[in-house]
DNA sequence: TCGCCGATAATGTATAGACATTAATTAACG
DNA sequence: CGTTAATTAATGTCTATACATTATCGGCGA
């Protein structure tokens, strides 16, 4: 354990709050008695607690002091799926098989409820990930041609849409909307389920600064997918 | 804008990177220059990329360089709902409705498979969360009580377990997965739904240290309830 | 040609001090 | 007594410097 020394301290009060030994609301040492405990410059013991601030766990407020934050409503980690890269990770094969491409001319009242300029073309993109053949998802996509021109001529064989967007789009802004859906007959039909089985439904809409550039709409086959998400430091093993 | 230095340069390289002036893998300049650039100390311009680089926005090498991140399997924050606020929020009435509440002793299968520490007794507690007296969300938890001892005789009528376990206990990380299955027979009767119906179903574990605290499961009503994530700095107006 | 090894260029950590900013406290005043 | 102004105690920012650490680069020798 060579922590380097801020290191050390903002671990040290971590701690402290985490256990309970500090508790919400409680004012903890100022810079100056801390800088006396551990000999060390102000600096230093201000980047510790710079570090708990960002991190949310402790509040400063000037000439008041630093006071350990009460536990508000929390986030938690979500990792977003590469679908491609999961499925080939549990040793299945993947493949993406494009539905519909389509372009809608400007004005289509999809755009303006898909929150994404109305004009503009927008590329209308469906298709399913397959892994081993067995469908494990579906997708529906609009796209921004205004923001994303050379979309309308990807072939999609090497990439889904998703995977080509992150790889060549940068995007400041992204909101995605879980839920739980009964598939309906045209999503049964593309994942091969019974017409109500439960389906994973995620919408995601992607912005970058003000300009939408793209909204999805995928349907994950419940049985055989999940999300994870995360809050904490350390990754557990999966297996434990 | 009175932005400090230190952000001003920060957020000058961010939009840089995420309009794409700067591509992933492109080498930055190195501090000595962005600190002549800028005309300040070293110093401000370290802290500068050393938030990008907690923000996971660059890497930075010694003797190499800071660099432009690779778009890697990204996350967004999810916002783990408190119920109750959310309910009351959406101007209904909320109320938790307690079902069972059984002490089990220590070895009991479910607490290996919970991961939970299986040499103490176990809390489980299981219940409905109503708005305006629809049942929207039914969960079933286990609780250590070797680590929450107080537990045992909460009466769960101000709050919820869940509600009561985040104001009470301190933890240091959890774990999150969340799917979507159809309605058993007997969750189908506590959310007062067809057999079968799409539930969202969250399943979260909770750990101080490497002691297991809790693990809960969660049943939400498909057609009522959805989980938002976000990723980005604005907040944006729900109605958007 | 290959491998080792030292020089070097970059980041990482830390110091001691200066001044700015803010808000709680206290003092002065009407 | 209440309101306003001054004080002051805390955090926030920034500088200039020093030394530590480390991966890369270039050269030297077998």
């Amino acid at each position: 354990m060579n922590l380097p020394l801020h290191e050390k301290i903002r671990s040290e009060i971590e701690a402290d709050i985490l256990t309970g030994v500090r508790t919400p609301g409680s004012r903890l040492p100022t810079e100056h008695d801390l800088m006396q405990h551990y000999g060390c410059s102000r600096m230093t013991v201000s980047k510790a607690l710079s570090a708990l601030a960002d991190g949310g766990l402790i509040e400063r407020r000037k000439r008041a002091g630093s006071f350990v934050a009460r536990p508000k409503a929390h986030s938690m980690m979500l990792d977003i799926p590469d679908l491609e890269q999961e499925i080939v990770q549990r040793g299945q094969r993947y493949r993406f098989e494009l539905s519909e491409r389509t372009i809608l001319p400007p004005g289509t009242p999809q755009a303006r409820e898909a929150g994404l300029a109305d004009d503009g073309e927008l590329l209308m993109i469906a298709g399913v990930h397959f892994a081993d053949d067995v469908p494990l998802a579906c997708e529906s996509r609009l796209v921004c041609l205004s923001a994303v021109p050379e979309m309308a001529s990807q072939p999609f064989r090497a990439d889904s849409p998703g995977a080509w967007l992150l790889k060549h789009v940068p995007w400041t802004e992204a909101e995605s909307r879980i839920a739980s859906v009964a598939a309906s007959a045209g999503i049964a039909a593309q994942l091969k389920l019974p017409a109500g089985a439960p389906c994973l439904f995620v919408e995601r809409r992607t912005w970058r600064g003000n300009e939408g550039i793209t909204q999805v709409r995928q349907h994950f086959v419940g049985s055989a997918y999940s999300l994870v998400a995360r809050f904490g430091p350390a990754k557990r093993a999966a297996d434990f």
